[in-house]
DNA sequence: TATGGATTGGAATTATTATTTCATATTCCC
DNA sequence: GGGAATATGAAATAATAATTCCAATCCATA
């Protein structure tokens, strides 16, 4: 009866993707309840993934029993073992980017193809992101920014690894017209331009363990000018922590000897549009 | 009988922060196994979530009974509503960051605090980094890192929004002692410098629309010299994609105006360490 | 338009799972 | 150390959910 149904030769798709792609292939060879029932369950995951088999069938307008025909016809014995796929999902994806983080730095070592140094940077990035909008301080947030839209000059302060958010912040500075200063190390007249600021100011400093000297002589230097300073930082003993009037503490995962910036970048992002905002808000405009 | 136990004056966690604070305050306080089970649910938080009563008592080593206690004595009524709140956090986490972020795009439009700016550039880097990982050709990445590790020289071009890019790639290069020259826009003298590149060298380019004519103008004289490049760019049309031998499609989500880097990092670092990697393999080193 | 095969709906059946109950053990206090 | 209160284990029970079955319907083809 049912035992020569096209069950034998086809693989059972394990993983969600190829569930995925099945599906779409046969979208059109499939009858029509089926046919809905399989877009409802591309469409909303989540309910297949915790619904019951007749809470599932019922939001996507057809019988239960047309839910275990539809994954029948996929290769599974039933609807159950179609829900593990869509429950496997769920869990890679979510919570264990920790432990996949490690899965994946074992699975590098061990000189596993480049795709895994790939996935691994993203799975570095993913975590950092999630630390950060755990442990955001909000109200550090609010008075960081405040300190620096009250400010003529932003200076941007950050060396080495932390540079490439600095860069970034003074492009969107520019771009919304917020006066600013990059502080680089590439010319030399670092001390120079430090000299310029002015309490009427305010810097954004970003460093990170091993903290650059330059970054944190000049921090100091700033700091005793009277120019405000709101840092970026990983730890409560980073130097840079003693010079600020707000600080952030920015925990980013690495991989392969190289941490992430995505925090860091969202919350420079953060503090740089938060500034635009509160200047439009307060109608206290500068010029560029 | 069950009636007036202490489940009236105290508020059900509805959410799985709330719980786990709560779950935390009272573990001093909490009989033996009650205990057990509540170790082993922040432990392991997708086991609660998809497993049965049964399943879950026995890997965390209690009777099924005790389980149920447990989520009576938080005050829930069983066991599947306390279970809940444990798919509830899958839930948000996971699938609706592109929604998470067309509501916080909403939200901050209409002006609510800065904490949602900071929300939104968060979400943005995720849905960016799942969609990267989801779309990346691992072949492509294979032919970038090969072609990559044979260059002399590697040359990185990017101005503005992507310079934070090309900063931090030339930054990891110099890690890894790998020899290569930013092409900056600060100094005049990019033409000087493309010219020096020859065909055992190779480019990284980067650059998304619009696209600054000077990358392209740029790209175009250096491919014309034989020098092969591998571009991260955002689409097919892009004039990048033309000069390449190589190119990644990244698409970065965008909030308040500003596009995400979070794909195009780990895009970057992948490349730049994949380089390592091979160069490291195939025994063949450079001095820096 | 009749006929066979596939598809579907709906209820009956079976399986699984949560919950309750009660006997036993442990702990804490006097 | 005795006794009450609390906690625990194990099995019985109730609830819920998956699956099967069969009749009704639809659809294509002769």
């Amino acid at each position: 009866m049912s035992l020569d149904t096209a069950t034998m030769d086809e693989r059972v798709p394990r993983d969600f993707e190829t569930l995925r792609t099945t599906i779409l292939e046969r979208r059109e060879s499939l009858p029509k309840r089926i046919a809905q029932i399989a877009a409802h369950a591309l469409d909303n995951p989540d309910d297949i993934a915790f619904g019951t088999a007749a809470s599932i069938a019922a939001s996507a307008g057809v019988q239960p029993s047309t839910l275990i025909r539809f994954a029948q016809q996929l290769g599974f014995d039933g609807f159950t073992s179609l829900q593990q796929v869509f429950r496997e999902r769920l869990r890679e994806r979510n919570s264990s980017y920790d432990e996949r983080l490690q899965a994946l730095r074992a699975k590098a070592e061990g000189g596993a193809g480049h795709r895994a140094i790939f996935d691994g940077f993203v799975a570095a990035a993913s975590t950092s992101l999630n630390d950060i909008s755990r442990t955001l301080d909000e109200a550090h947030l609010e008075d960081a920014i405040s300190l620096l839209a009250k400010a003529e000059t932003i200076y941007v302060l950050a060396k080495r690894r932390s540079y490439p958010v600095a860069s970034y912040i003074a492009y969107a500075l520019g771009k919304l017209k917020i006066r600013n200063q990059l502080i680089e190390s590439a010319a030399g007249l670092n001390a120079e331009m430090i000299g310029f600021a002015t309490p009427a100011d305010a810097v954004i400093a970003i460093s990170f363990s091993p903290y650059a000297p330059a970054t944190i002589e000049e921090a100091r230097s700033i700091s005793e000018q009277g120019v405000p300073i709101v840092a970026i930082t990983d730890s409560s003993f980073s130097p840079l922590a003693q010079f600020a009037k707000v600080w952030f503490e920015v925990a980013e995962a690495d991989f392969a000897g190289f941490r992430s910036l995505s925090a860091t970048m969202a919350l420079a992002m953060a503090l740089t549009v938060g500034v635009g905002e509160k200047r439009r808000d307060t109608g206290r405009k500068r010029k560029a």
